[in-house]
DNA sequence: CTCATTGTAAACACTG
DNA sequence: ACAGTGTTTACAATGA
């Protein structure tokens, strides 16, 4: 999809997703600031440069037509110059956002002269390929017609033609998107659809469940007098508070361009989908997780606009990926599916993740019922929170933000999800100082998957001897957290050593609180393991190896310096999703 | 058919 | 007493 705007789809659920920074993040941030001060200067080194040459050149034409009199050429380079402006322009806006979601964490202090953003600051987030690139692009593309001053604000929708830069730069350039991804990370959110009441006496939109609600700050408060106060003092008129409020305003913009766009999408989808009828079936979708995934997107996405019926106990139920599928998507063949209780096949329970992030929008705002199982979905909640660690109240927020769904009947999913945690081995309590959270052992997880892949054994094989302990047990949690796209966290070395003793946490709290007696020992026992080089594979016998790790380690500890951010949706129960499309 | 998994409902215990 | 949390049991639906 081509994106002309600066922050993609992805990006911008990867804004809604990610509110809390864990101290990796922080760390994988300010190392990326690091580096990014790196480039600036060397940027503005290279833009100088550049703005010398663009002079000389200047001067060289004008020395050259001098004497024809021809104002022609001097009139192209300012054209020229204009069009390289307005793509700098464009740039800023990356870097706008960047810089400002910086200020928003409190990673980088904006002078308050600076948010306004100079020109020959604009190119500090390019790196020097591109703005060779552009460059080339200016030099040569002789522009042909005039541009206006249209730097308006959005600018979204550039009047430029060759020179374009959005559309070059989102794929070409892996260093700004990547700037751009964790972008999404910096920035918090706002959805406050529930939120548009008047302000009584003690409530406020900004303050929920104790928590200043202001983007980036957390601060916790028992008394609203006390949040009052500090909203007052700590988010006043200044500059720092324009700035993120323009940032939420661009967040606000964002998701409304992008419903548009995915509204647009589901139109073009459904006519296609109508013409489609006729025309023989498709190809058998292979037993690929993001085919049949992009599929029941399609399938949710076509039945979206129309009127769901509103029946939480029948779940709607959406395609089966692969047989049930029908040519025509309607709203009727969506839903004339006899209802079933499961939510879709298991087989697809594992890897929810792309799909919950690439349909989050859609779960988010339509009432239809996910297709995954509860266990599923706790576990996605789990790793997707900072410290991969959740209590139960924040699992429930996780589940009324997600999904539409799950703003109803709360007492039906909150009970199923209660059981389903103490119900499967996965998931492990941790008691903490607040209170007890839970965590997913991801092992025990992966553990029920040989059963629900159908088909390829040796896949099977793969995945439980991928599940080694040690190194490899991090880096089964990397992959799953790859898995959530949450790009910082695949950065290795930040991110391992932290799962590392992560995992040997809950591989501690697991000896505890859990006897090894459940095992059924069927399957790969240490002894006749298809993988003699590995330790013992065996997923289930205690995990209990020696002690290669550090010493005593504190999940309570562990910097909790983001408070769940999760308190402040306000779903409760019954209100707030009446409004809801 | 059996069996495993999942969802739902409900009872119960514990805790603050 | 009450709500929230956590455990457990029972049962139905579903699919392998």
């Amino acid at each position: 999809m081509m994106t002309p705007q600066v922050i993609t789809p992805q990006q911008m659920q990867q804004i809604l997703q990610q509110q809390v920074l864990s101290p990796q993040q922080l760390q994988v941030l300010l190392q990326q600031q690091q580096a990014l001060m790196l480039q600036q200067q060397q940027l503005q080194e290279f833009y100088k440069k550049q703005q010398e040459q663009l002079h000389l050149q200047l001067l060289q034409q004008q020395q050259q037509q001098q004497h024809a009199g021809s104002k022609q050429s001097k009139e192209q380079v300012s054209a020229q110059q204009l069009a390289f402006q307005q793509q700098l322009l464009q740039v800023q806006q990356v870097q706008q956002q960047h810089l400002l979601n910086l200020q928003r964490q409190g990673l980088l202090t904006i002078q308050p002269g600076q948010t306004g953003l100079p020109l020959h600051s604009l190119t500090q987030g390019m790196i020097p390929a591109e703005l060779q690139q552009l460059w080339k692009e200016v030099t040569n593309a002789h522009v042909k017609e005039e541009h206006n001053n249209n730097n308006n604000s959005s600018s979204n929708n550039n009047g430029h033609r060759g020179l374009d830069l959005s559309s070059p730069a989102t794929p070409k350039n892996p260093l700004l998107n990547q700037h751009a991804s964790t972008n999404g990370q910096y920035m918090s959110h706002k959805r406050e659809g529930s939120t548009l009441e008047e302000p009584s006496p003690n409530s406020h939109p900004l303050y929920g469940h104790g928590v200043c609600k202001w983007p980036g700050c957390e601060a916790v408060f028992d008394d609203f007098h006390s949040f009052l106060k500090h909203l007052n003092n700590e988010h006043a008129l200044d500059d720092r508070s324009t700035a993120q409020c323009r940032v939420q305003m661009q967040v606000v913009q964002q998701l409304e361009l992008q419903l548009a766009k995915d509204k647009e999408r589901l139109q073009a989808m459904m006519t296609h989908l109508h013409v489609k009828s006729t025309e023989p079936k498709a190809t058998p979708q292979p037993l690929n997780l993001v085919s049949s995934v992009t599929l029941s997107k399609s399938a949710h996405e076509a039945s979206s606009p129309l009127s769901l019926p509103q029946t939480p106990t029948t779940p709607t139920t959406p395609l089966t990926p692969l047989s049930q599928t029908h040519s025509v998507i309607t709203a009727n063949s969506l839903h004339s599916v006899a209802p079933r209780r499961r939510f879709f096949s298991e087989k697809y329970n594992m890897p929810i993740s792309p799909d919950i992030n690439q349909n989050k929008d859609f779960y988010m705002n339509a009432d239809v019922r996910p297709p995954f199982t509860y266990a599923s979905l706790i576990r996605q909640a789990i790793l997707e929170s900072p410290e991969k660690q959740l209590t139960l109240n924040e699992i429930y927020n996780w589940f009324t933000r997600m999904f539409a769904y799950f703003r109803r009947n709360a007492a039906t999913w909150k009970n199923a999800v209660r059981h389903n945690l103490s119900l499967h081995k996965c998931f492990v309590r941790v008691e903490n100082v607040k209170g007890a959270v839970w965590t997913v052992d991801e092992l025990e997880f992966q553990k029920r998957r040989p059963q629900k892949i159908s088909g390829s054994p040796a896949l099977v094989k793969n995945i439980q001897t991928s599940l080694g302990y040690g190194p490899t047990l991090s880096a089964a949690f990397q992959a799953s957290m790859a898995e959530n796209n949450i790009p910082l966290y695949t950065t290795a070395s930040i991110g391992s050593p932290t799962l590392h003793s992560l995992a040997h946490a809950i591989r501690e709290e697991m000896n505890g609180a859990m006897d090894h007696g459940n095992s059924n020992g069927s399957d790969s026992s240490p002894g006749r393991s298809p993988l003699p080089a590995m330790h013992h594979i065996s997923v289930k016998e205690e995990p209990l190896d020696p002690d290669d790790h550090e010493g005593p380690l504190s999940l309570v500890t562990t910097a909790n310096h983001s408070p769940d951010f999760d308190h402040h949706r306000d779903y409760d129960d019954d209100q707030g999703h009446d409004d809801m499309l």
